[in-house]
RNA sequence: GCUGUUAUGGCUCAGUAGGUAGAGCACGUCCUUGGUAAGGACGAGGUCCCGGGUUCAAGUCCCGGUAACAGCUCCA
């Protein structure tokens, strides 16, 4: 039999010969790294055996799948473990996923981490014995036949929900059976470390409406300085969360007394925001955007038009009962048919076209209690929103314009590298969830997928992400405990114009229907602000510091010189604050330092002497003596240039 | 919303076995006037998240609520 391996060369083996005897022809040590292979493009166990002229490709821990295999194959010895220690214990699901593997039960009784050590510890065990992996490929009568006899009910659902024809296998390993495609390793010896790392509570199936069932977490690898690097990884992580530090550096508190998911600005968190919305408008009026100013709420009236009562209204705050006979109102959950009311009062030309309104809009949504997070996640947020009614000609230039103002912000805030790209589309099978007119779908996809080609953006499709009313570019960005989060979303509506009958005249005097863009700039400030926080651990880049520079007295000598400085740096426009506190300068410089104070100058005697700071910044601390124009002048030039340096 | 964990001075946390509470930091006063990440002394400060229950007695045990955290689900 002729294989031919991924560097293009070929080897000659017997028919019939196993893998990872094949990789031990090739040589001794891929034979000892090697878990699993891809056989002529389908991922196969080592054992599997050669029976025509194929291709071959081993794979080892480098390799996503292989990694994958391994820990698929440690979440199997996890379930065994847990089957010997409750045998009562029914099988869920167990796959491998991005940073290792989890695996789902339905446990007679709730366990906690306190019984993680016993699994662990029969974990070890399993692996020690290193049982063989065996592969058989069975009928579906035999499939549930096994599965009804260890009365594995949710293996019998999934072996009902696979389709006709498809090849069934079961997986064992000792005196554990699993129902699994595979592949997995050749043996439970292969695992070399591994640690349990969570338990939580999950859906069977991920549905809501189904039995919530145990879930538990775990990593695997092949070494143990990797694993330990990464827990560490994980630890460090952490220590930037913006939910942690957030509070610690007074950006934003939260009180019970006002309720979920709804932070409160302290007066360094309120600067930010103003400088990010400073940035953001003066940036957005260079452009081209006017802006409006509309109410927070309106009647119920308005968004039954808009259709966000049909689609949205349990996401909605509502005020009044219409049961009731009352006058219902809403706040908003987005700015849209503000905008559009905007729009219509009074007959549009193409000449007014592109009309670009922009707003820095307060909207409320009543999300789930239990999905508040931070400034991630909240019920009150402020987006930097936009409508662009143009014709259905300028959609593609108006598309590529809002990109680079988005890009440009990115840059400015030094996160372009940090996010990704989803085009999100309808799901056809869930017609209750979006306006129903396929041809209208598939005309604003095939646009937006033609334009996202041209500008060469790298994305990954989503069906069934799109908004209720047309297809959206997302900018998807994972925060510290790496879960994915929409920055920013630009949405190209098919639809609403039409329910707001919103036209424009064309050059020949007709009637016609204009396309209408969603976008936001920046996002929401609030989640943006999450994001700043834990990008730079609270050290944000100088442009956007609530303080840029702390001026402290080395004696109450100096406290008149100070404050001298202090003033002149507020008349240049630079954000300072003056430390004359009766406190040693050491201890004043680790206070400014803990602040993440990007400057802090430093005047004594010698100083206040001869006319010059002493300048010491966060990162590279002391910088030595200069004029007060010169340190001006640096830091002036380092505002302007947006520099992410300091 | 669901599963689990948690809730004690402004903050971070102790609190043993049910017997009305402690530390460090922060804060205030005083001493100290110090040269690039914590000088010293003294002092003030607590409805132990809220509401019920058990008990002679509840921060501690039980029930309900609220909020925070992790996961699931959701996110126009």
């Amino acid at each position: 039999m002729k294989v031919t391996l991924k560097d293009g060369s070929q080897i000659t083996v017997e028919k019939g010969a196993r893998i990872i005897d094949v990789a031990a022809q090739i040589s001794e040590g891929l034979a000892r790294v090697a878990l699993i292979a891809r056989l002529n493009g389908t991922l196969v166990d080592l054992t599997r055996e050669i029976t025509e002229d194929s291709t071959l490709e081993i794979l080892t821990f480098k390799d996503e799948e292989g990694r994958n295999a391994y820990r698929h194959t440690c979440a199997h010895v996890l379930a065994q473990a847990v089957k010997n220690l409750y045998p009562e214990a029914k099988l869920a699901i167990g796959p491998a996923i991005k940073t290792g593997f989890y695996y789902d039960f339905d446990l007679p009784s709730s366990i906690t981490m306190d019984d993680i050590p016993r699994i662990e510890k029969e974990m070890e065990s399993i692996i020690k014995a290193d049982f063989p992996i065996e592969r058989s490929v069975v009928t579906r009568k035999q499939a549930v036949t096994k599965m009804r006899g260890f009365g594995e009910i949710y293996k019998l659902q999934l072996i009902e929900d696979l389709p006709r024809g498809a090849e069934i296998t079961l997986y064992s390993q000792g005196n554990y059976v699993d129902l699994c495609a595979g592949p997995h390793l050749m043996s439970t010896g292969k695992i070399k470390c591994f640690k349990l790392t969570q338990i939580t509570g999950a859906y069977w199936k991920g549905n809501e409406q189904n039995k919530m069932l145990t879930r538990i977490y775990g990593t695997a690898f092949e070494k143990k300085s990797e694993m330990t690097e990464y827990l560490q990884a994980v630890e460090d992580a952490k220590k930037r969360d913006h939910n942690k530090i957030g509070r610690e550096l007074e950006i934003f508190m939260t009180d019970e007394l006002v309720g979920q998911g709804l932070p409160l600005f302290m007066p360094k968190g309120a600067k930010l925001l103003q400088i990010l919305q400073r940035f953001v408008e003066d940036e957005e009026e260079r452009r081209g955007y006017m802006f409006t100013k509309t109410p927070l709420m309106a009647k119920s009236d308005l968004y039954k038009v808009s259709g966000h009562w049909e689609h949205y209204k349990d996401g909605m705050f509502v005020l009044g009962d219409e049961a009731m006979d009352d006058e219902v109102y809403a706040l908003r959950p987005m700015t849209c048919p503000f905008q559009y009311l905007i729009y219509k009062n009074g007959i549009k030309s193409y000449r007014d076209l592109p009309c670009r309104y922009s707003e820095t809009s307060t909207l409320f949504r009543n999300e789930a209690s239990g999905e508040m997070h931070g400034l991630t996640r909240v019920r009150q947020f402020t987006l930097s929103d936009a409508h662009i009614v143009c014709t259905p000609e300028q959609v593609e230039d108006e598309f590529k314009r809002i990109l680079d103002l988005i890009l440009y912000i990115e840059d400015c805030l030094g996160i372009r590298n940090e996010i990704s790209y989803r085009f999100s589309k309808w799901d056809p099978k869930k017609k209750s969830k979006y306006i129903n007119n396929p041809k209208g779908w598939n005309d604003t996809q095939a646009l937006m997928k033609k334009i996202l080609d041209d500008i060469g953006l790298d994305y990954v499709e989503a069906d069934g992400e799109a908004a209720f009313y047309g297809p959206k570019l997302d900018l998807q960005a994972s925060n510290v405990w790496g879960k994915e989060d929409t920055i920013i979303t630009i949405q190209i509506d098919f639809g609403l114009a039409e329910r707001f009958d919103m036209t424009y005249i064309d050059e020949n005097g007709a009637k016609q229907r204009p396309m209408i863009i969603h976008r936001s700039s920046i996002g929401s400030y609030e989640r943006t602000i999450a994001m700043l926080i834990e990008k730079y651990a609270g050290a944000f880049p100088l442009w956007m510091s609530p303080t840029q520079v702390k001026v402290m007295a080395l004696t109450d000598r100096t406290t008149e010189k100070c404050t001298e400085v202090a003033d002149a740096l507020k008349k240049q426009g630079i954000r300072t604050e003056v430390d004359l506190r009766n406190e040693k300068i050491g201890f004043k410089i680790r206070e400014a330092q803990l602040d993440k104070v990007p400057y802090m100058l430093i005047i004594g005697d010698k100083e206040a002497e001869a006319g010059l700071v002493s300048v010491r910044s966060r990162k590279s601390g002391d910088l030595g003596t200069m004029t007060l124009d010169a340190f001006c002048e640096r830091v002036k030039k380092e505002i302007e240039s947006f520099s992410l340096e300091n």
